[in-house]
This record gives structure tokens, C-alpha cells and sequence, in this order.
DNA sequence: TTTGTTATTTGCGCCAGCGCAAAGACGGGA
DNA sequence: TCCCGTCTTTGCGCTGGCGCAAATAACAAA
């Protein structure tokens, strides 16, 4: 009881190296609307962990022991299925949580793996701990609930545009999203993603053959620029529309 | 304060019609971590609705104003696309929850529409009472959390077989979830299930006339029986080591 | 610079599954 | 019992997109 607030102060009076982490927290919607008290008090539970480009944070399978808050870098979570096809379900970005499936019992496994796309860096929690903190502060649960609920939205949207689309429009929403997610603006314009053609099927469901014909088509048609695990959006207004099955 | 517990005791001591609501929902995976007064103060909380078969609980893009539990009857729960496609995104049958996206802001519309498919019933809770109870009962929250996460994954595995899967192994995927959530086990033996060739299609990312193919040729081949708006599985293992891609 | 590795492109062939249309089956209501 | 609307089946033609294979490009390490 004591050494939580101490330790958390002391974070803050030494503007130590772990400061900007809470920053992060804050401005983090997961945490958001938590009272600083109860912020402080995560801080001090968690620990740190840093995983470099192509490691794991988890492996889809192990007992789901730790909820993340990305703090540096950038991670992808997949899913296997038996027969060794590997989806992409979404890429995260710091400040953002995952596997708060931690909450709840371990038993369960993680469903899926999350991978370092560059060498990364997260808080971890235990389900103990979060549940803990979460009897005293049910804004916590409703914070994880938020999460939840915009990534079964998500899963939902995806789930009906895979059923019903066709590939460009899939391939032109993915790199919308990716646009939102992990697009870095370019100074001379233009947005910048940084993921293999693999990557890009594998979150549109197509294959790497599929997608590279559509990246020539659009790069004819000066919608994008396209390099090596790189694309560069430069007409995304092209892409809305193509998105929503206006244009092809 | 004082009202709720009164409430609900009358109807345990008099033993009125919606005392087989406290068992369902004591049963029901959502409520059975919770203790004993919790329950009965959600009884108390909740009001019941009935809608008819065909008409909705709510609409996609509705304020999302109640949380349910379904007490009786089939809903099924619908996405809508700009395009006019729909696609079935769950059966619900009586004790499971729906639309716990409630529990946060009502801001956010429905996702999704919940059609009753047969006359049904539900219990109705306003997100502001489930947050006043989930302040005092944390079990609540992770009750809910646990139905999020179930269906997270349920979505992740099905949107993954979307993308990687043959028709063939979808429709039987389909089928094994649905004799699990909405299955007749018949006195003559198989299982029954009362769904239209259309309901299965846009379950599985298939037209209906893809799945009437897929089920003359099943049917040729002894592994179900089917009529108009029903299924009768007669070899759920077949369908397995369809579904797994084992044979075709 | 060279060499090896990995990512990407593109031609080519093919077929799973879509979509239409017409016919047939079923079931409910009067 | 008949009629009508809805659901289902099936033949037919077609094409979107897959999958292979080979060529090419980009990068990394030595």
C-alpha cells in the first residue's frame, strides 16, 4: 500500500526515465478516464518489457498471463490456423493495449500471436493485479470494455467486407486503416506504411500475388507509390472511393 | 435503495411468473459468478420486452441504450452494408447476453440489428443501472468482459477461415457452430436445424446458391437431410473432417 | 564490389464459385 | 382444396482471383 504512491511520486518528483511512460498512459483513451490516483497505482504494478524487431510478445497458445500497453515500436498480432495459414489482425501502435484478455482467467490461451515489427517496448500487467485495481476503480473494467467493444466492431466490419467485397475494395480499406493505424506523413506529402505485400494480403485476405497487381494497376494510375515492404498513400481521397465500390 | 431489494424478494416469496428468470439467468455463464443479491437487484432492474418473430430489438445504427439477456425464443444478430449486402454475425438463444455494449456511453449507435427469428423474449437493463451495479459487483464487468472475449475470438477464428478456407469447409464450420448454438437434438436421431439456405449463406461468406449445391451433394452422400428453412445433421463427424479440410 | 537472401513482379493457365434465369417444391391462408 | 408467395434447386456461362514459376529488384553482409 505504502510503496505505491511513494514509488509512483518518485517517478514523478525525479522526472526519471519511466515519466514520459505515464504521459503515454494519460493520453492513452484506455486510461483516460481514470483518476490519477488509480494511474499511479498501474504505473507502479507494471513492469516494463522490451522485445526486438521479430521476436514475440506472446505466442498464440501460451496462457494469457499479461495484458500490454505498447509504449515504443510497433506489433502485429497474427493468427495460425492449423493448417499454417497466418492472418493479420491488427497492427498496434504505442499507446495502444493488447491481450486484455489478461483480465479475465489465464486458463484461456492467447489467440493470437503479437509480433515486433521494430524493436518494441510495452508495460505488462498481471490478471491479478488489473483485477485488483479494477475492484476500486471500475473505470478500469470500462476502459478494457471500450477496447473491447471498438475491436469487435472492427473484427465485425472486416468479417462483412471480407464476405462481401471485393479485393481492391478490401486491399484500398486495408491501407486505409493501416493509414490511420501506422501511417507516418511524408515531408514532401504523401503517407507512408511500412509493411511487406505479405503483410497487406494477409490483412485483406488475398495473396501477395494479388495485392503486388493491384499496387502496379494503382501505381500507374499515380494513386501510390510502392517500394520494397513500403507503400506511400498519395491520393487517399482515390482510395476512399475505390473503398466504397465507387471506382475500380 | 430501498425498493430493489423488496422488489426482488417479492418475486422469489411469491413465486410470480419471473421467478424462471432468476434461474435462467443464475444459470446463464453472464450472471453465475455473482452473488446471490446481485442477481436479484439485476432482476429488479431489468424490464422485460417481447418481440414478435420478424421484428427487431433494435436496429443497426439505434442509440445503444439496453443491454439484454435473451429469456426465450431465436434472435439473430445482423450487419448491414452501405451496399445493401447483409451478413449474420451470431444466433442468440435463451441466457446469452446481447448488446453489452450498452454497459458504456450510448453514444456509439448498434452495430449490428437483432431480428427475433421466432416470438421471443428478453430482459432489459439500462447502461446507466448496469454501471451503477458494476460498481459495487467487479464480477459483473468481467462477466461481461468474458462474453467480449469469447466473442472476440469466435470472430477472429471465423474471419480467418473466411479468409484462408474453401467454401465447402465453411458451410460445415457453419453448420457444427450452429448445432452447438441452436441445435434440436430430434427423437429419431440427428440434429436439427431451423435456418434458410439464405441465413447459412451469409453465415459462412457464401450465396444461397452455393450452399443449396453444397447440400444436394451431402445429402447424396447420407451426411444430412434437409428441407425447406431446416437441416437435419445425421454425421456431425463427417462434417468435422470436412470442416478441418480432411475430405470434400 | 560481389554474393546471397529475401521481396516483388508478371505471364500464364485454370477453376472454384458467382450470378442469372427458369423450374420446381413447399406451406399458409381463405 | 386451391392459390399465391416464398424458398430452393439446378443448368449454364463466365470471370475474378488464385497459384505456380521464372525473372527481376532491393537490400545486407562480407
Amino acid at each position: 500500500m505504502m510503496m505505491l504512491p511513494c514509488c509512483a511520486n518518485s517517478i514523478l518528483a525525479y522526472n526519471n526515465p519511466v515519466n514520459p511512460t505515464i504521459e503515454l498512459l494519460q493520453k492513452s483513451s484506455l486510461f483516460q478516464p481514470l483518476p490519477t490516483a488509480a494511474l499511479e497505482e498501474l504505473v507502479s504494478l507494471s513492469r516494463p518489457r522490451a522485445v526486438e524487431e521479430g521476436s514475440f510478445f506472446f505466442m498464440q497458445g501460451d496462457e494469457a498471463r499479461h495484458m500490454y500497453v505498447l509504449t515504443q515500436g510497433q506489433v502485429k498480432l497474427t493468427q495460425l490456423s492449423p493448417d499454417g495459414h497466418q492472418v493479420v489482425m491488427r497492427m498496434l501502435v504505442p499507446g495502444e493495449m493488447f491481450a486484455g484478455i489478461a483480465i479475465l482467467s489465464p486458463k484461456k490461451g492467447y489467440p493470437v500471436s503479437a509480433e515486433a515489427m521494430s524493436d518494441s517496448s510495452a508495460l505488462a500487467w498481471e490478471g491479478k493485479d488489473l483485477r485488483a485495481v479494477a475492484d476500486r476503480y471500475p473505470a478500469l473494467s470500462l476502459s478494457i470494455m471500450d477496447v473491447m467493444r471498438a475491436y469487435i466492431q472492427e473484427m465485425q466490419s472486416r468479417y462483412r467486407e471480407l464476405a462481401t467485397e471485393q479485393v481492391d475494395q478490401r486491399v484500398a480499406r486495408a491501407l486505409l486503416r493501416l493509414t490511420m493505424q501506422v501511417g507516418q506523413k511524408l515531408a514532401e506529402g504523401g503517407i507512408e506504411i511500412v509493411l511487406s505485400r505479405q503483410d497487406i494480403a494477409q490483412m485483406s485476405g488475398t495473396t501477395i500475388f494479388t495485392v503486388s497487381r493491384i499496387f502496379s494497376k494503382w501505381e500507374g494510375q499515380g494513386l501510390i507509390e510502392t517500394g520494397r515492404e513500403r507503400v506511400v498513400i498519395r491520393r487517399p481521397h482515390s482510395l476512399v472511393s475505390i473503398a466504397d465500390g465507387l471506382e475500380k
